[in-house]
DNA sequence: GCAAGGTC
């Protein structure tokens, strides 16, 4: 009998512990322990239908088509969990986590407690996924935690001095908190019922239409501002400017509108009028501040990824090939939280720096700034900031062996490292002003040592705005004519979409680039990715038009269902109003959902013919006249089945009639419905139309 | 056939 089992998340995780503590079994702290780990969730959810006990309501939580059913009730759930079945892209196995969670089993049989030392996540994922697996190997001794700042030696020997016991989970905030929001998005998914429900019902032959807090937001996101881009309207304006010889242009600075509504003229006449209200001025003011700048952040997942897709790397490509250079111990944890790193971390990598310097072709000169800055370390960071490895390969090239963008990945993320052992930048900001109107000013920097950005250039890709080479500045300057207009709206980008979920805290830098390349693959993508742009599919359209004005599609659901996690973690509110708050949001938008469906026809219908009439064939149509006296034209099969004369005389009718068909995926049911006049793709055509769900 | 969060 042991005195503790360590329950790590991961291998990675184990084999830490391991080299911290003396082995995978041994004693520390006076206990002897045996470590053992998980990988990620072992426990998920059973389907709806499998956590409720009547007929009735398992006929009701298995209804795609029924939208009475909803919103479900969360107290008729057990909200009992099952062993998941983890698909792994990357071997293309599917395999259930049954045989790891008996294994632990096993062994928490000679062990008198067990030491939960799984991630310690703000969000309270790793108390989360610890408990699932205590909970379904039906635990009942005493439970203790430890939280280590980093998988350190160091940090993990102080973190076992520092073990608390939590033996009671429904008083701990973090298990409390991640349960609540895994119950919050598990409901979430009545809206991708609702959703394909909803667009069938309008006409269109979609598979799934997936809706959730992260897919909704992002989806409708690009669709606005691709509507923005549609109705842009390019507005010349006219503007009174100055340039001195050199070409250097001095101009208001206009922040308002107020302010730009009066410096600004929509017909070239009125601004040449303007123009000649101004006479030459000499310049004055010049002044010329040294200045310095200390590199910026460490690189997230998702920056990574949107720095690659502009080198035509996709999302899913560089999660797969990190994936595979993080086992091979090149690069740090993936998916990591963190965008700063641990001094003990800083001092575990420094001393292979210059190696990773020489194998990505850094001039190791710049490499002296050899303590870490304040802005770039934190007290507590488990995986730290995505970096480089301590392992160094020998070569860039020996890296191709992980995946196409391999080498691109490691020379990103090394000098993005290597940045922080710059100097920091050194330029000059030179400023003037115009004599006669000191409105009129100049601004401009003049580089003086890059340091730093000759490791990593860390600035904004935008158009820079040209200076000339020269720096002399004045000695006077004359009023000239400029033509602007109004911004295009930005394309919409895998690093535009990745600043807007950041702003609005929405998922992980990992999680981010994980549900891009989601939404960017597979045969139901409902977005388009072409070297880091985005554009929407027909399926991703009317997934977005379906939750205009929806509470699902608004950013701001998630920062509440977050903020209420905050107050559950804190044990100032019950669990259960949080979940409740996913049924409000499924109220809210289930009608929104259905009368967006209506305009569907309107958005969606144009762009998809093309894709569309390659792969239906034409089916044999009936002709006939409708009980009306017109013409109608009518496919003559429906759901497999073939209408005899006497159904096509009812059809004609107007009648109601029910025959048996078979179902998309083989089952056999009877339908029962009529002829009807309804729109396909913003067509108009007659058909047989099923009652679902009545 | 569904979410998002872990993991591989």
């Amino acid at each position: 009998m042991i005195d503790m089992l360590i329950l790590a998340e991961k291998s990675s995780a184990a084999k830490h512990m391991a080299k911290a503590f003396g082995g995978m079994t041994g004693s520390v702290v006076g206990k002897t322990y045996k470590i053992v780990h998980a990988h990620g969730h072992l426990m998920e959810f059973k389907d709806p239908e499998k956590m409720v006990t009547t007929e009735a309501d398992k006929q009701r939580y298995s209804s795609w088509t029924d939208m009475q059913t909803m919103p479900w009730n969360q107290d008729d759930f057990s909200w009992a969990k099952t062993y998941a079945k983890a698909y792994n892209a990357y071997t293309k196995k599917s395999k259930s986590t049954r045989a790891d969670v008996t294994a632990i089993k096993a062994e928490a049989a000679n062990a008198k407690a067990i030491l939960m030392a799984t991630d310690n996540d703000p969000s309270g994922e790793g108390d989360l996924l610890g408990w699932e697996i205590i909970n379904a190997i039906k635990w009942h001794g005493p439970v203790y935690r430890i939280r280590f700042a980093d998988e350190t030696p160091k940090s993990l020997n102080q973190a076992i001095r520092q073990m608390v016991e939590i033996t009671d989970q429904f008083k701990q905030g973090e298990y409390l908190k991640s349960d609540a929001r895994s119950k919050w998005d598990f409901l979430s998914m009545q809206l991708t019922r609702i959703s394909t429900y909803a667009a069938r019902q309008a006409g269109y032959r979609v598979k799934v239409i997936n809706q959730g807090r992260l897919k909704s937001v992002i989806v409708l996101k690009i669709w606005q501002q691709q509507q923005l881009i549609d109705n842009y309207v390019k507005t010349p304006y006219f503007e009174t400017k100055f340039k001195d010889p050199a070409g250097h242009i001095f101009a208001r600075e206009l922040k308002t509108e107020a302010q730009k509504q009066a410096a600004r003229f929509a017909d070239e006449k009125s601004g040449q009028a303007d123009v000649a209200r101004y006479t030459k001025s000499s310049v004055t003011n010049l002044k010329r501040v040294h200045k310095t700048q200390a590199p910026g952040a460490l690189l997230d997942l998702a920056k990574l990824g949107s720095l690659l897709a502009r080198q035509g790397f996709n999302p899913k490509e560089v999660l797969a090939t990190y994936q595979k250079m993080y086992e091979a111990e090149i690069v740090s944890y993936p998916r990591t939280e963190d965008r700063k790193i641990t001094q003990e971390q800083y001092n575990e990598l420094l001393p292979v720096a210059d190696r990773i310097a020489a194998v990505i072709g850094v001039d190791p000169q710049l490499l002296t700034h050899r303590t870490l800055r304040s802005k770039h370390r934190a007290s507590s960071a488990a995986h730290g900031a995505n970096r480089p490895g301590v392992k160094v390969p020998q070569s860039l090239a020996e890296l191709a062996k992980y995946g196409p963008s391999a080498q691109a990945i490691y020379k990103t993320l090394a000098a993005n490292y290597l940045a922080i052992l710059g100097e920091d930048y050194e330029f000059d900001r030179i400023t003037a002003e115009l004599q006669l109107y000191p409105a009129f000013k100049t601004g401009f920097n003049v580089p003086v040592k890059l340091n730093y950005k000759a490791i990593f250039d860390d600035a904004e890709k935008g158009v820079p705005e040209s200076q000339p080479a020269n720096q002399t500045v004045g000695p006077e300057a004359i009023p000239f004519m400029y033509q602007g207009a109004n911004p295009k709206p930005t394309r919409p980008s895998a690093d535009w979409i990745g600043k807007f979920l950041e702003k609005h805290n929405i998922g992980t830098g990992a999680t981010r680039l994980s549900v891009q390349a989601q939404l960017t693959s597979g045969k139901n993508a409902f977005i388009n990715e072409k070297r880091g742009f985005y554009t929407l599919t027909q399926p991703g359209t009317i997934a977005a038009i379906l939750v205009r004005e929806t509470w699902i599609g608004s950013p701001q659901i998630t920062k509440q269902l977050f903020d209420h996690m905050d107050a559950v973690g804190q044990l100032d509110e019950a669990p259960a109003v949080v979940v409740n708050s996913a049924t409000k949001v499924i109220a809210h938008d289930l009608p929104l959902i259905l009368r967006n469906s209506q305009e569907l026809a309107q958005f969606v219908g144009q762009q998809s013919k093309v894709r569309t009439t390659k792969k239906y064939k034409t089916k044999p149509k009936t002709q006939g006249h409708y009980r009306d006296g017109q013409t109608v034209e009518f496919n003559s099969t429906w759901g497999g089945h073939k209408f005899s004369a006497e159904e096509i005389r009812k059809l004609l009718q107007g009648d109601t009639i029910s025959f048996n068909a078979t179902s998309k995926y083989g089952k056999a049911y009877t339908a029962t419905g009529a002829l009807k006049q309804q729109t396909f793709k913003g067509k108009n055509f007659w058909g047989f139309k099923a009652d679902f769900g009545k």
